[in-house]
DNA sequence: GCAAAAGTGTTTGATGTACACCCATGC
DNA sequence: GCATGGGTGTACATCAAACACTTTTGC
């Protein structure tokens, strides 16, 4: 346990030295391709030591007079330019050893990270590129390699991602404003994998909730029928907030 | 925006001043009475300034060298003996402004806490009177008004302990290592409220789950049938363990 | 015997699952 | 017409809710 006992006590008498902190905010964005049905995270290239050169997720320092989630957000804002977004906290991760600038000769200074979790509406994101550092969207099957544990973040992220998914509406807040039911059920299926559920079963489900409502407005892509385009209904919705909804 | 453009730039051309931070952890302690059926979380005083007096929920601040898990730990470890203990990282509170000792004079420093959510088992756990502060525990309907954002914190920690109960079976680390199956009922009741479930038909569908074995032992309790003691086999219970249980 | 607590079973309605099938369009 | 995707309906198993009933103990 972190050495005790063996260190040398500066403050005798009292409590052992604490730690001085610097408080990052690494940011896990997702967003979904509903033209290629894939699921996509935001990496952006680090051109500063340590881990020059490689991928990571976009993050930053906290700033005097800011909050966690501020700097959430000044991030976001800084690498992609959107409008419907969610963003929740994720994790914080402290261990002593996790940020190679940690070493002694700067005067013993920890990073903590604490990750949020995005996700954007993928049509409207627009990525904003400084021309300095690299800037791209990975398909969750391809992330290489990431700096410092961020590897472990985005894991930890797309396992929430998961879940979230399942009882909670976070799916609206990032399709179009109308979609048709098809989107919805593409929308699930490339974050949670096929067969998740059956698409007839999905739609029976999601429709007797009562919080959809059919704008009567037909959309037809190639052959075969049209489909209604769909409108979430936030006030039908509310009333089933803190109910355990299973979108499944 | 945490007064972005009207801050004075500290470093021209480079970003803005980093906020430094002192990391601390505060630990949301619960324990099941289990012949009062009451729940528990754990106090203790405060005898430095800031809110000298008031009660709060156990903290310490993060030394050098020590994981933020560490610490949650080594708080416990310092308020009570307990074997039996389930801990997980709760969420970071950490805007500006949320500890008074971030007054100016004080170089600007900001206190960020990890907060921490425990449940431990009741019979064996000893609190550690330290002679100076108080320590106790108290029922979660008699909470007083505690430091800090303490409350706050509470009142995110009881609302996982809740989710927790329904998928988890966080209740077999902190039941004793038999019980009967009333014992079991008696402490998701204590948690959830009464009428979360039929006794009959709770007793069936964990049973139906089968990583509950029977001891053979009969354990009789005043008047009435004796009960089995089971006991949770965690053998039987791994193949469930990443499946999405419902205990209710 | 009787009260009290443990444990079993049964009935009923709701929900999930797996399909089969009909509908409207482009070509 | 027919392939294609949209949309509806049905049969079956499973599960939750409510409650009646049996079993085993203390007194």
């Amino acid at each position: 346990m972190a050495g005790r006992g063996t260190k040398k006590i500066e403050n005798p008498g009292k409590k052992q030295a604490l730690a001085d902190f610097k408080v990052g905010v690494d940011n896990v964005i997702f967003s979904v391709d509903n033209e290629q049905n894939r699921l996509l995270v935001l990496l952006v290239m680090r051109d500063d030591e340590p881990f020059s050169g490689q991928w990571c997720l976009p993050g930053t320092l906290v700033r005097k007079g800011e909050s966690l989630e501020d700097a959430a957000y000044r991030i976001l804002a800084e690498k992609i330019k959107v409008k419907n977004l969610y963003l929740e906290q994720l994790y914080s991760f402290g261990g002593p050893g996790r940020d190679p600038r940690e070493a002694p000769d700067s005067f013993g200074v920890r990073y903590l990270s604490v990750s949020y979790f995005a996700i954007v509406r993928f049509g409207e994101a627009e990525l904003i590129a400084d021309g300095v550092s690299g800037i791209a969207w990975y398909p969750i099957q391809q992330i290489p390699q990431l700096a410092f544990d961020h590897n472990k973040i985005l894991e930890y992220g797309y396992r929430r991602l998961r879940n979230k998914l399942e009882y909670s509406p976070v799916a609206f807040d990032v399709l179009p404003e109308v979609f048709t039911l098809n989107d919805l059920y593409q929308f699930y299926t490339t974050i949670l994998g096929e067969n998740f559920s059956d698409y007839s079963n999905f739609r029976s489900r999601l429709l007797k909730l009562g919080f959809l409502s059919d704008t009567g407005v037909k959309v037809s892509r190639g052959a075969g029928r049209p489909a209604s385009l769909y409108r979430f209904d936030a006030e039908a919705f509310a009333p089933l907030k803190d109910k355990p909804l299973v979108f499944i």
